[in-house]
DNA sequence: GTTTGTCTGTAACATCATGCAACAAAATCA
DNA sequence: TGATTTTGTTGCATGATGTTACAGACAAAC
């Protein structure tokens, strides 16, 4: 599992942009989706990990739906809920949702409980996030996340952008997993490449360009950064993690 | 905050000293306490960031000690308990708690959890400077709150204008946490920013220059005052506080 | 091997956020 | 009060970032 890709559903679209754009924030691939019908969809186009679903959708019912995708899918669901009554909490964990959380939430605790049922879900992925993790090496680089700096393998500092960091970022943490440019987007939160809203999509590709032409040797036979012919993008080398 | 300061509560002695133990490998301060005379005496004596606290505690009743924690002070807690019963649970939430964790747990997961309430901790409080924090140290500097000097690596003392020095205190409280323009304009009671009545917003850039010119070596390239586009500037070094 | 259509790299451009100097207003001090 | 310092505002320069267009690379079909 590359970054977990999380269906965010509500029919209030501040809501929905409001939780997507925070979970992109916060490293994850968030889509949003209004309906049953977008989660079907969403779910027959490609792997979900998590599904963050409102009861409160309009005319039809949170609880219900979750129940239905449970019967044929076995996708981890994190039921959102503006009623705090008990029963109405209950039903929700009758209906088989993994957990259960009350509107107006803390976000802090909201990434937490995601990263909970992410965690048990994933028991036999590889794949950790280590939010302790300080240091990044790779090919005779080191990224040190706490100053936000990238160092040469000859020792010199190296200014990347905001966003050219933020695209290390995601490679160091995926190393040798070709990631879509649409997962790439949606970690970064461009706005263009997936999610829901259109741009007209190639901020990836010049993306990787501008890296490639600032940490590759030789940017025309890139080392680090592979393309994936009709995928999208690897980071090519060993990563190695240092604590803080 | 230099390094959290966490209260470990249960009453068995093995359970206590393990996690104590498990805490302070992964870089925490963890006091481990019995009862709730103890946590008491314990918030007591100096800065508690975190209280571990044992729903089951022999005779005590966790949930009643967070109840009553709650009412009186304002630290962060997460409930430990081997129940897991939705009902239990609840309880739980409803004392307050920030979070809650079931026994047994990951080790990794409860790492996840304590650090999110941190973080959170961080974010909603942290504005508000500590009283009997007296010195910050950073990166060579070293901020004197009790005589507001602020002293350069060099050991030559820099005059700072009001703002510039609410605005090193805002940063010196929040360390690797980016900051919102909004955010610092509220803790600095900016008439422009955020609040309510509406300037034309650009004072708080300013203000950040003007610091930068009196405290970065290379204003242009700056170390400790980092830009992050589109959402604000973090201070982006350690900063060791010292009591009174 | 050549053709053909698609995918990718990248220069050039458009747009927008930020840095900053200069000014104006406000506060402080003598 | 008048001088001086602090602080907020404005406009412009700069740099970052997304978009577009086009050329070259690649793969499949011929």
């Amino acid at each position: 599992m590359a970054i977990p890709r999380l269906l965010v559903v509500d029919d209030d679209t501040e809501t929905r942009m409001m939780l997507t754009q925070y979970l992109r924030q916060n490293g994850f691939i968030a889509l949003p989706c209004a309906s049953e019908a977008d989660i079907r969809a969403q779910i027959g186009a490609g792997r979900i990990d998590l599904i963050l679903l409102d009861v409160m959708l309009g005319d039809e019912n949170g609880v219900e739906i979750c129940t239905r995708l449970r019967a044929k899918q076995d996708v981890p669901i994190i039921l959102v809920s503006a009623l705090s009554a008990d029963h109405q909490r209950m039903a929700g964990y009758e209906s088989g949702a993994d957990d259960y959380i009350a509107k107006p939430f803390n976000p802090d605790l909201l990434l937490a409980r995601v990263r909970a049922v992410l965690q048990r879900a994933r028991r036999s992925s590889s794949l950790i996030y280590r939010r302790s993790v300080a240091t990044f090496r790779f090919a005779g680089w080191t990224y040190d996340a706490k100053r936000d700096e990238v160092i040469s393998p000859a020792g010199v500092q190296v200014a990347l952008s905001r966003r050219e960091t933020g695209l290390l970022k995601v490679f160091l943490a995926n190393p040798h997993i070709p990631l879509t440019r649409e997962e790439i987007a949606a970690a970064l939160d461009v706005t263009g490449e997936g999610g829901s809203d259109e741009g007209s999509g190639r901020a990836i590709d010049v993306l990787v360009g501008r890296l490639r032409s600032k940490i590759e040797q030789t940017p025309k036979e890139p080392k680090l950064l592979r393309t994936e012919r009709g995928t999208g993008y690897v980071l090519a080398v060993d990563v190695e993690t240092g604590g803080d």
